[in-house]
DNA sequence: TCGATGACTATAG
DNA sequence: CCTATAGCCATCG
């Protein structure tokens, strides 16, 4: 564990997205102050979320809308169908309304 | 330390 | 809407 803030950050950010909004990997990454690491955001998102179910990832998406990380998430029980049962509308691994729905961290917060 | 990887993003054609 | 290319950076082996 190197820069373990970062991860960590990352979790508490996602935690505070509101059920029925979504963020971005771009807009997570900036707000913990690694604006170029969108990627990594992703990556230990993937590690972290392992055993744990308080970590609401399927709210996240990439700048297009597009559900990026479903392959993350158990097949029977996939990341389209848990944004379903928020009220997102969801069509072809990308949600309808993106721009609506989209959540800003330092905007809201 | 180095090289490869990826749930990304922006731009161009 | 699509693919291609380049930039980006924490993590892993």
């Amino acid at each position: 564990m190197t820069s373990q803030n970062f991860a960590e950050r990352v979790i508490q950010v996602v935690q505070l997205i509101p059920k029925g909004r979504v963020t971005t990997y771009g807009a997570i990454a900036h707000y913990i102050g690694t604006g170029g690491s969108a990627r990594t955001v992703g990556y230990v998102l993937g590690n972290s979320i392992e055993g744990r179910m308080d970590v609401p990832a399927h709210r996240v998406v990439n700048s297009a809308g597009l559900l990026s990380g479903r392959h993350a998430f158990s097949p029977e029980y996939p990341m389209e169908q848990r944004l379903r049962e928020e009220g997102i509308e969801v069509e072809n691994n990308r949600v309808l309304d993106f721009k609506n729905l989209l959540w800003h961290p330092a905007l809201e917060l």
